[in-house]
DNA sequence: TCCATTGCACTTTTT
DNA sequence: GTGCAATGGA
């Protein structure tokens, strides 16, 4: 749910656990990594080898054999999901402990921020955190201001540029390379980028690569605050370490200095974030930049079959870069793989749905089943055959909920709250409720603010700027001012009655009602109840910490948080959020050339890109417990048109004794239950009753097109006739 | 003159 | 579904 420490809200750190229940169960190398004292720590765990088992069981045994205080541990994960994970699992173990840091690398460097940010002046405590999107706005402001032109210097990709820049900045050991093939790309980039420093500063903000960058400069200038950090963790736990980048590498050894505690985990056939900067060289140096450390492989597998794990170690046995593992199981060998080949995206979608269906009628559940694919939009034929075919599913991750229109109005309001300088806010609610505050008179403020190097805020307490705009725009703005002021108290209350105060402020139904023009069909309403009971379900968790760290959580945790391994749904998920989680039940979708591998990793890095994208289907091979099923399209719509596709060459690297073929027709007749046509149209018929999530039941009149443009005319019983395309309405089967 | 609404292109992977 | 630029309406 959230960064903070491991807590559980009874007092007293009474543990029950003996050294035997710690040990218990664990084979010979787990246990020597448990039980290690002191000094550097290596552990290379091959997939499903128990790792976070020995991480959490290390932690155990630290605090109730090692005589070592909770308080002085600090465990660092990758993502948040893999750190809620963590902490449930430790908290398991000890229900009393309290006090261990157990967190991202970005919401640690956010708290340590937060408490010693005013050491490196103008920033304050109240900073804000301005996300990719927050980002790129900005930047795409500063091309126009700088009188270049955002369409040749895309925002995106500007903003890409300096993030890398930013993290190889860090980077004393390799020279600056930046290639964008002509040399005035640079020049403007490098232009953009420091303006944009500039603002981010006049601002009081940090992008994500500032939290760990903002983090770093403050160990290396101010070696008091970083001396008290690393006295106070004298036992640092590292997981995914193979993900690290440089940044994180220094952050890492800054912390380690004084002890040498550092225990980190890792696979290095497991790095999948080396377009963000992770360097596979952090762990394959580790023996020589720490100094003779305990190295423990993990290598016998609890997770798959025989068969899973010889066909992944295969297709892995062909990259170069690797060090040489042997990964064993005493599990069954197990079935063989199944590869489908199918028409198109619509065909490989509704025979997922088909087969998953059989593993359901043959008792398994639809919990135990995951989809994985490359890219985000493979997402949505994906989800309609599902729909279609009456699976429940959950996505995980993508860009969900802390997207929303609704949600990021919220938020940016209490961002404003807390940090008046937070431009990118302003400008996002400074028109929502509308107004009538529009384009022109946001840029009459933004100029007169960046002219005096001051902040909208200021603009708008400003006469002489208010005085810039006329009639229905300065009514707005007076109303806007109003607001704002209204809400001033609400500064220091609690997250959730800070919102309160806002929604009733705003008029909560009217901002509402406007955000959509009648046919979207998205329960807005219900997406603010979700904030506003997170909210208060952080207050209640974390009474002390107020807004700042309600927001700092929000602005981090974004997306994958809302997973719930629980409910009984198949889970849709990239690739990438796949990793470190497990199913009975993999498919992969999509395993097509330019897919995966993905053409544009090949084309950035033609040496390493291929090795990458290898390690990442090797992920989603060994996620697999019993059942891996591999999909393919002869043809995909995607980039605006229907193109060819060819099977994966990672197809083929999977030998051939672990795979069985299936043409997708046999599978139906052979598992199915549900029968599509083979035209691509969906598998409704005219006349057939349907349901929709908003315009209830109906008939269907007529059906015309066909794939991503299938569309119904239907009649519904309260709302009459509508055209629905098929690929976005949710029609339901009656 | 300014603002709101409609048609258009776009989509690697994530904190 | 999103964010963007070009077009009418007050």
């Amino acid at each position: 749910m959230d960064w903070m420490d491991v807590q559980a809200a009874q007092a007293g750190a009474e543990t029950g656990v003996s050294a035997d229940e710690l040990l218990e169960g664990l084979n010979k190398p787990q246990r020597s990594a448990v039980i290690h004292a002191e000094g550097p720590l290596l552990i290379l765990a091959g997939p499903g080898s128990g790792k976070t088992r020995v991480m959490t069981h290390r932690i155990a045994w630290l605090v109730t054999q090692a005589g070592v205080r909770p308080e002085e541990i600090l465990a660092i994960t990758f993502t948040n999901k893999a750190a809620k994970e963590m902490r449930e699992r430790v908290d398991r173990l000890l229900p009393d402990l309290k006090g261990a840091w157990i967190s991202t690398f970005h919401s640690m460097c956010a708290r340590i921020l937060r408490r010693d940010i005013e050491h490196l002046a103008p920033f304050t405590r109240d900073f804000s955190i301005y996300d990719t999107s927050d980002r790129n706005q900005l930047i795409k402001k500063i091309i126009k201001e700088l009188g270049f032109d955002p369409k040749r210097f895309r925002p995106a990709a500007v903003g890409g540029w300096i993030s890398n820049e930013k993290n190889q900045a860090a980077d004393q050991t390799q020279p600056l390379v930046i290639d964008d093939g002509s040399g005035m790309d640079e020049e403007v980039f490098s232009k953009v980028r420091d303006v944009y420093a500039q603002r981010l500063a006049d601002q009081n903000a940090l992008d994500f690569d500032d939290l760990l960058l903002k983090t770093l400069e403050l160990f290396d200038r101010h070696p008091g605050v970083r001396d008290s950090y690393s006295r106070r963790f004298r036992y640092v736990l590292v997981d995914e370490y193979q993900d690290t980048n440089r940044v994180q590498y220094l952050l890492t050894s800054h912390l380690a200095s004084g002890h040498g505690n550092l225990a980190v985990c890792g696979d290095p056939d497991q790095s999948i974030y080396g377009w963000r900067g992770a360097d596979i060289r952090n762990i394959l140096d580790f023996e020589e930049d720490f100094g003779k450390p305990l190295v423990v492989r993990l290598e016998q597998n609890y997770r798959s079959t025989q068969t899973i794990l010889g066909a992944a170690s295969a297709l892995i046995g062909n990259n170069t870069q690797r060090k040489a593992k042997d990964l064993w199981s005493e599990g069954d060998k197990g079935e063989r793989l199944v590869v489908l080949e199918c028409g198109d995206e619509n065909e490989e979608a509704r025979e997922i749905a088909t087969q998953i269906r059989g593993i359901q009628g043959r008792g398994g559940a639809f919990g135990e089943c995951a989809i994985f694919y490359r890219m985000n939009f493979m997402q949505r034929a994906l989800e309609s055959a599902l729909r279609l075919g009456g699976v429940p599913y959950q996505v995980v991750g993508g860009l969900e909920f802390y997207q929303r229109r609704e949600i990021r109005d919220l938020v940016a309001y209490l961002r404003l709250l807390v940090n008046p300088k937070d431009d990118q806010a302003f400008l996002r609610v400074v028109n929502a409720p509308l107004r009538g505050v529009g384009q022109t008179t946001v840029g009459r403020l933004s100029q007169w603010s960046t002219d005096r190097r001051l902040t909208l805020r200021d603009a708008l307490r400003s006469e002489e700027a208010i005085g810039l705009v006329r009639g229905r725009a300065k009514k707005g703005l007076a109303e806007f001012a109003g607001l704002l002021e209204a809400l001033d108290p609400f500064r220091d209350a609690s997250a959730g009655d800070a919102l309160g105060a806002i929604l009733e402020n705003i008029g909560r139904e009217r901002w509402i009602a406007e955000m959509d023009d009648g046919d979207t069909v998205v329960d807005r309403d219900s997406n603010v109840e979700e904030l506003l009971a997170h909210a208060q379900e952080y207050d209640r968790l974390y009474p002390e910490s107020k807004l700042p760290g309600f927001l700092q959580d929000v602005a981090l945790v974004s997306d994958t948080d809302a997973y719930e391994g629980s409910e009984d749904a198949v889970k849709l998920m990239t690739l990438h959020a796949a990793k470190g989680l497990e199913f009975p039940y993999v498919f992969i979708a999509g395993c097509e050339e330019e897919l995966i591998p993905h053409g544009r990793a090949l084309e950035e890095d033609p040496v390493n890109g291929i090795e990458e994208e290898r390690r990442l289907f090797y992920v989603g091979l060994t996620r697999a417990m019993t059942r891996l099923f591999l999909t393919h399209a002869v043809t995909r719509f995607f980039f605006g048109d229907t193109r060819w596709a060819r099977p994966s060459p990672f197809l083929d690297e999977i030998p051939p004794e672990f795979i069985e073929g299936i043409e997708a027709d046999d599978a139906q007749s052979a598992l199915g239950t549900y029968e599509p046509e083979d035209d691509g149209a969906p598998a409704l018929v005219v006349g057939q009753r349907v349901e929709h999530d908003h315009f209830g039941r109906g008939r269907i009149e007529s059906l015309s097109g066909n794939g991503v443009n299938a569309r119904a005319d239907v009649r519904f019983d309260v709302h009459g006739n509508k055209q629905l395309l098929l690929s976005y309405a949710k029609l339901v089967v009656v």
